[in-house]
DNA sequence: AGTATTTTTTCGAGGCTCGAAAAAATAGGG
DNA sequence: CCCTATTTTTTCGAGCCTCGAAAAAATACT
């Protein structure tokens, strides 16, 4: 059951409000964190004297400050770069990409290559992500004290704690638990995460007046994922990463989808599927294994040209997503969504059928207030993903710890 | 955004954290408490002190304490039942009910009417509701110091913050604040809850072996619903109560549902699909207002005895709960699920359809393990859960209120 | 009756947050 | 240039809360 609250889970708390305060507000002054936290001022001075000691946070230089107000001026706090590190790794088909992030959330190296995922071995496959992680890790080139959180985002289905990869589309092999693998080969603790919960987190950092509480990250791309943010929480399945918006059913018995049944969403709006339908081959023929972006730009071009089979494709494709997007809408209400991938930028060829199949289902009572936006490149929204999930990581687990561990043991002072 | 930890809420949350865990218990010990809420023997002694002589608590009689340990006798502490009452009002297709309910959670008077729902103007409606309550509240012959919070479910859709019925198949009414027209008429507090919800609440209060942290409860009757479990909390929607199930699309397009729109679910597992596709009737013949359940056992009673139209309408009816299933357990992953209502006595004739739609969809690889249970009446369920969401409430905000109102103003004290 | 054992209470120590007051740092006005 | 008003930040004592250790209470066993 839950457990009641120890004294020192106090200040742990209270650390943690202030470090996440300071993450989202920038350089916040210590009284405007008062404010937001609800803390009194006493607590809050006490608290960032402490951070600061620490080397967690420092006061940003005056210089910058143009405070036209009287009074004693405020002095912003901000996060150090130089108190941790975190990688940010993103696995998807035929590619592999690794971002070296500082404790204040910038890029301060990288590195990306081209792989031949859907035929590579396991053991390959490891071995590929290992490598490129202690190249980062051991550039003498790069000045990092150390880095504290890996956060790995893959294409596909990762299970409930973050440890590994259950299946996914971009290789035959199942099951990895590269978290563990990672964490035993470097002695840093990991996360593998699903890459369209990092696309949601990162829309939410991103745009928090139109993604705030609810909303939802579609990602069209050869296949269809989604991440669900709902109540303010990253919505996970209860043993999976969950939110397979791409295999709800869409019509029993229908189209032939990737994962081997038939009538997914997927098999009616992944790449593949308008591909097939565009060609007008049987919905019962084998999806390909790719479609190039340029040939989907071109399949989208002769689509807006004539109302051919590439319209009515995409009719299709939108047709699936409105309903999917209905019965989602059934279970958790109407919220704003967002489009992301290549195939977003055809979003205008698949929105008449979308709203025209939403207003048929639960949703349709607010058909024409549901608002879409898109965003037509994933991959720098799932590195920033994972990088705030690897910061927000550091932040509370290490930098606010509980009892065991308490911080501040190797960390060099500042100043 | 989220707010520092106050010192004073320290108390409070400890203070909830014992009053729930002799809830849970029934008769704990002080030891008792302190393991399970991790907190010392001092501080429960302290709290559980303050909770007796607030008359909120008592210590159970020595005499029913047969511990054949040596050593100091454990002393149970329980509920006094005369700290609080609460009412549990069910509104249903035709019928109303209330509970008086005592702190300890026993039933201590009640009373049920049969209504004409689907006739009653909006205000008729309202005024059964209001005198109800009015009767069991000002009972002379009722011992009961003071009603703490109501606790209202009906069928049919309410808003997140449970105040209002949005809508409801039990009446042509919309937009009712049954809340807080209540708490105006009576002022005390009150909530409106959607009842499939409370069904969930009420499994998890009587099996939380099975019903644990995630569970999904489908009323099957003359309409579907849901109550979702997911984490160990109560699933809702953005706005509404959420969680319509019987709305998503099993076939768009397809037959047509009471609620106006084609292919839900429910247009082929709710009674009034059943009987329809039973008799042979179009699907886009009008529904029923309602079938008897001895019509309905009358059907099953044939679809058992003969291959017949009988037999193939509950056949239709597990697939469309089987695909429904499949893309519900797309977005959350399989869980145990409880068949409740009058026509889960006939999941025999439902489960086959449904376990071989289940396994064509993304639940499909645990499609056998994935557990079923039935359980025929709903009622006593949906009142079981109203209560323990009241109670749950006088637990928290009455007997561990933040700073405003410190309670133990009025209440009686115990010995 | 005395001893061992277990539960519960008591008591002082240590932490944490809070409010009030003091200190610090600046702009504006004469 | 100095003084005052204003705003931010720190300091300090008070008040709670939880904890661990020890004491007290209540029973079974010998």
């Amino acid at each position: 059951m839950s457990v009641g609250i120890r004294h020192d889970d106090l200040r742990r708390r209270n650390r943690a409000m202030v470090i996440s305060a300071v993450r989202r507000a920038g350089q916040p002054s210590r009284t405007e964190i008062a404010a937001t936290t609800g803390l009194s001022h006493s607590t809050i001075s006490a608290i960032s004297s402490d951070l600061i000691q620490e080397g967690i946070l420092t006061e940003s230089k005056a210089s910058e400050t143009v405070s036209m107000k009287r009074g004693r001026p405020q002095v912003g706090l901000c996060l150090n770069p130089e108190a941790a590190a975190v990688l940010a790794v993103v696995l998807s088909l035929n590619f592999l990409s690794v971002a070296v992030i500082d404790y204040a959330g910038h890029v301060v190296a990288e590195e990306q290559r081209r792989l031949d995922t859907l035929t590579m071995s396991r053991d390959e496959l490891i071995d590929e992500c290992v490598a490129i992680v202690r190249r980062r890790i051991e550039d003498p080139d790069l000045d990092v004290q150390s880095v504290a959180r890996i956060a790995l985002a893959i294409q596909g289905i990762t299970d409930s704690h973050a440890r590994a990869m259950l299946w996914s589309p971009i290789t035959p092999q199942t099951n990895i638990a590269f978290a563990d693998i990672l964490e035993r080969e470097f002695g840093i603790p990991a996360i593998m995460e699903n890459d369209c919960n990092m696309m949601a987190v990162a829309l939410r950092w991103r745009d928090p007046d139109r993604y705030r509480d609810d909303f939802i990250a579609i990602l069209l791309s050869h296949g269809i994922g989604m991440g669900l943010v709902l109540k303010g929480e990253l919505f996970t399945g209860t043993h999976s990463s969950g939110g397979e918006f791409g295999h709800m059913i869409h019509r029993p018995g229908g189209a032939l989808c990737r994962c081997g049944r038939r009538g997914c969403v997927e098999a009616y709006a992944g790449n593949y599927a308008i591909w097939r339908n565009a060609r007008q081959l049987s919905e019962n023929a084998e999806p390909v294994a790719d479609v190039s972006d340029a040939e989907m730009r071109a399949l989208a071009a002769r689509a807006r040209q004539t109302d051919g089979p590439e319209r009515e494709a995409y009719r299709k494709a939108g047709e699936a997503l409105g309903f999917g997007l209905g019965s989602l809408f059934a279970l958790i209400d109407p919220a704003p969504v967002a489009m992301v991938g290549a195939s977003a930028a055809a979003f205008d060829l698949i929105e008449p059928a979308l709203r025209e199949a939403i207003a048929q289902t639960a949703g349709g009572q607010h058909s024409g207030s549901i608002s879409f936006d898109t965003e037509t490149n994933e991959l720098p929204l799932i590195r920033e993903g994972c990088a705030l999930r690897a910061l927000s990581f550091v932040d509370q687990e290490i930098f606010a710890p509980g009892i065991q561990g308490k911080s501040g043991m190797n960390r060099k002072h500042v100043a």
